[in-house]
RNA sequence: GCGAGAGUGGCGGAAUUGGCAGACGCGCUAGACUUAGGAUCUAGUUCCGUAAGGAGUGUGGGUUCGAGUCCCACCUCUCGCACCA
């Protein structure tokens, strides 16, 4: 039953393919017709459902009005390929990863064309083919080159069971995802990414991105962290070390009452010999590191010990004790903390608990200390020469006197960190660096790329990359010196692959680099890039920093890669996240079936605030499709019209064909709410049927039916290229104006003004437009007399064009 | 704990940014057409009330002729970060 949609949907899919409708000819584009419309590529695992639909619709819609408001659109398709999934399914299955993920690309493919998605497919990147990965290779050295990737010993989660290294990820609450065993860390050789060198740069451009949705940026400026304080030394009594902490509150040092170290503190060795009760000391820190990996992150109670030991703070003398707290990281700062239990409420805490000294250097009268910390500004007290001055004052005052003493300097921290690029797995672009005993650390030359990911290799998970075991693979020779050498093993973290990938897409298939500065100058920074919100802090950050890298090299002439984000929210069904495990995926594949692609992509569009989580409901699907069967009977109405031909009819239905235009455009240009451009063409056609036998003059029918089916291009287009062909149109639509509305068919000739009394709604009047004041206020009055009958006007607010409010008493 | 966002009918959600709360859709009720209806069409559908009318946008206060919208306090939920010194 209904419209014909499965001929219709193959028909226009075949047409535009047959056309190259989508094929963009990026050389010829002049830059200012360019628009780069460009959906997060997917990672090829299985197949996709209504959740992964939900990315491309909107991305579709939104490149089909950009083509039809005259712009070259190019709308490209790729696929990040590498990545750990796979690498399970051929343990699991007994399945190469690349023949498991071909497998999945080809499927996934053939489900974007069955919904119709436009895309220039010549121009698809496949991250895992070694045509790609010879260029993530190169991206890897020029980073080399430039000092911005090199090796250091970290800690890596480790499964004891699975014998296996997990990305973070994979850690939940402390234990393996697969098989809950406790998480332990493990330190090894890995390769980093210098971002850290770029966090200022990656926080100030921020501002650049007005286009980005302000909580996005807010993540990431949160992830980088920064702050800004005094590090500040404290020598160790009785030996040459210096314990130096970092403190955003210097104008508290006269308040230090201890000194506490995390218990995995780079000197704690040097601490643990000096200190008198070394072996309690190390007994709690192996208490608490365990705690710490059985934990992990989890919020325990502060506790530490003493070692025994003394600091001195170098303002006043004042000797303190050194302890190990459980509260400190290494992480962070210098992994020594200056406590001022009087203004911090985590040294409070420990204070209290372990009797330390409370000195109050800040006064408020608001404060209570043996309640809390005082953690705001005050007036300066017990601080020297420092005495009466506001704490605000007295922190760059403070400042810039430890710093003429030499007992510390102004410093800014970043909570970001190096960006961890080393996997010990199989199924990932391997890094291009060779080890030589004679000349050590040597990159493959540029000539020699791709380094290629040999095909048969053992998965066996034992913790190193299954790389180490392929001898053809391990065994080189040294590029510099020719004496046997062996390779890198390791393979690169896949967010290196979707770093770049946008650059790829302007020349898919050069040979010779690995994108074309010119072109891509010419066509990014990405008009408008559409993606979850998972990817909010990492692929964002990743190929910000990628970006101002290729800038500072020279590559591209720009340092921010997408001027315009949107984050589409989730597709939720029974209340969570749609996944294989909870058994709650709607397929797509099934709903284009009974209804159709198009209703499939107009139900998406339709189901609520395109940035916000929404639920699925199978009944609504419904009422879309029935929507769309009112629209295609359109064209039998059309047919059945009687001779009757009333102007007033006309008038009306002109009238909303032109508000409807209005605010279906305000709504594509605006934040894409398509759900209440949806609703405003859902009106129209109502208004259509409700008028159909009040003799609609057939050219305003046929008018009306035109701008429909325009506006309805972008959402449902097979259903609209095929009414417009049988109306005696020429498609493919995209290529087709989009309509414009006439402010002319918008005036009003007879105004309905509301009428309060005392601002509740009370009655309402019509009147000619450009009605006088006066008679306006009569009318009213007239209107609503028998609320105010015994009572006297005291005021009359009048609304132009909408509403008088008589205020009685 | 910190930061951000959100609370509107039975449900998803609208509301030109201070001016008719509940558009549009789902569901529901009644009816029509039908051998049939989980198809289609018509009418209705915030709540209380037979009605006149009254109440109503998480709670309490405030500003205003007028508040879903602005201000203050609080409650709940979602997301992000989490002992960041």
């Amino acid at each position: 039953m209904g419209y014909p949609f499965g001929e219709i949907e193959r028909k226009w899919q075949r047409r535009w393919d047959a056309e190259r409708v989508f094929n963009v000819d990026v050389a010829s584009t002049p830059k200012e017709k360019k628009y780069y419309s460009l959906v997060m590529f997917p990672y090829p695992s299985a197949e996709l459902h209504v959740g992964h639909a939900r990315n491309y619709v909107i991305g579709d819609a939104v490149s089909r009005y950009k083509r039809m408001r005259g712009f070259v659109v190019l709308s490209p398709m790729g696929w990040d390929a590498f990545g750990l999934p796979a690498e399970n399914a051929a343990i699991k299955h007994q399945i190469h990863p690349k023949d498991w993920t071909l497998r999945n690309i080809s499927r996934i493919k053939s489900q974007l064309k069955s919904w119709g998605i436009g895309y220039d497919w010549d121009r698809e990147i496949t991250t895992c083919l070694p045509d790609y990965y010879k260029w993530t290779q190169w991206l890897f050295l020029k980073l080399y080159e430039k000092g911005l990737a090199y090796k250091k010993k970290a800690a890596v989660n480790w499964c004891p069971s699975c014998n296996t290294v997990l990305a973070n990820e994979q850690v939940i609450d402390g234990a393996c995802e697969r098989c809950s065993t406790p998480v332990q860390q493990r330190e090894l050789e890995q390769w980093f990414f210098k971002i850290t060198d770029y966090a200022q740069r990656l926080l100030d451009d921020l501002e650049l991105l007005e286009h980005w949705p302000a909580r996005v940026k807010l993540m990431q400026k949160n992830w980088i962290g920064r702050s800004e304080g005094v590090e500040i030394e404290f020598p160790l009594e009785g030996s040459d070390l210096r314990i130096t902490c970092f403190t955003t509150r210097i104008d508290t040092i006269f308040g230090v009452t201890y000194v506490v170290v995390a218990p995995d503190y780079q000197y704690i060795d040097e601490i643990l010999a000096m200190s008198p009760n070394r072996n309690a000391v190390r007994e709690f820190i192996d208490e608490v590191l365990r705690e710490r990996h059985r934990d992990r992150g989890a919020v325990a109670d502060k506790k530490g010990i003493s070692t025994g030991l003394f600091v001195i703070n170098p303002v006043n003398g004042r000797r303190v004790p050194l302890w190990v707290g459980n509260y400190v990281v290494t992480e962070y700062g210098t992994g020594a903390v200056m406590a001022v239990p009087a203004h911090d409420q985590r040294d409070w805490e420990f204070a209290r608990r372990y009797n330390l000294e409370i000195i109050e250097v800040v006064h408020h009268d608001e404060a209570d200390l043996s309640q809390s910390a005082w953690e705001d500004s005050g007036i300066m007290v017990n601080s020297a020469q420092f005495n009466g001055m506001d704490s605000e004052t007295a922190k760059e005052r403070i400042a810039d006197w430890i710093e003429e003493n030499g007992w510390g300097r102004r410093k800014v921290n970043y909570r970001l960190r190096d960006w961890l690029i080393s996997r010990q797995r199989y199924w990932g672009a391997p890094i291009p660096i060779i080890y030589c005993d004679k000349c050590g650390i040597v990159p493959v030359p540029e000539e020699d790329l791709p380094v290629l990911l040999p095909d048969v290799v053992e998965f066996r998970p034992t913790g190193e990359s299954p790389l180490r075991y392929v001898e053809e693979f391990v065994n080189t020779t040294c590029p510099r010196c020719g004496a046997p050498a062996r390779r890198e093993t390791d393979t690169m973290d896949t967010f290196v692959d979707s770093s770049w990938y946008y650059l790829r897409y302007i020349s898919p298939h050069d040979e010779d680099k690995p994108f074309d500065s010119e072109l891509v100058d010419k066509w990014l920074p990405v008009d408008q890039y559409i993606g979850g919100v998972e990817h909010a802090i990492l692929h964002l950050m990743y190929s910000r920093f990628i970006t101002k890298v290729l800038y500072d090299l020279g590559y591209v002439g720009f340092v921010e890669p997408f001027e315009r984000l949107f984050t589409q929210g989730m597709i939720i069904k029974d209340g969570a996240k749609m996944s294989k495990s909870k058994g709650n995926v709607v397929s797509p594949d099934a709903l284009i079936e009974r209804f159709g692609a198009d209703t499939m992509r107009l139900y998406i569009l339709f189901i609520g605030p395109p940035d916000k989580d929404a639920e699925w409901n199978d009944r609504a699907v419904e009422g879309v499709w029935r929507f769309l069967n009112r629209v295609w009977n359109l064209l039998q109405l059309y047919e059945d019209l009687g001779e009757k031909e009333d102007p007033e009819v006309g008038r009306i239905i002109l009238k909303k064909v032109h508000s409807t235009i209005k605010k279906v455009t305000a709504d594509m240009e605006g934040d894409f709410h398509f759900n209440t451009a949806v609703s405003s063409i859902m009106e129209l056609v109502n208004l259509i049927y409700e008028r159909r036998d009040q003799g609609i003059p057939k050219d305003v029918f046929m008018t009306a039916l035109k701008s429909l089916i325009l506006l309805l291009y972008p959402f449902v287009p097979h259903t609209c290229e095929e009414m417009w062909e049988r109306i005696g149109g020429k498609g493919p639509l995209v290529n087709h104006p989009w309509p414009e509305y006439d402010p002319e068919y918008l005036k009003e000739d007879v105004i309905e003004w509301v009428v309060q009394v005392n601002g509740k709604v009370r009655g309402r009047v019509k009147l000619p437009a450009g009605a006088s004041r006066e008679e306006v206020e009569t009318s009213a009055k007239e209107e609503v007399k028998r609320y105010l009958e015994g009572k006297e006007v005291r005021k009359v607010i009048v609304v132009p064009n909408k509403l008088v409010n008589l205020v009685v008493s």
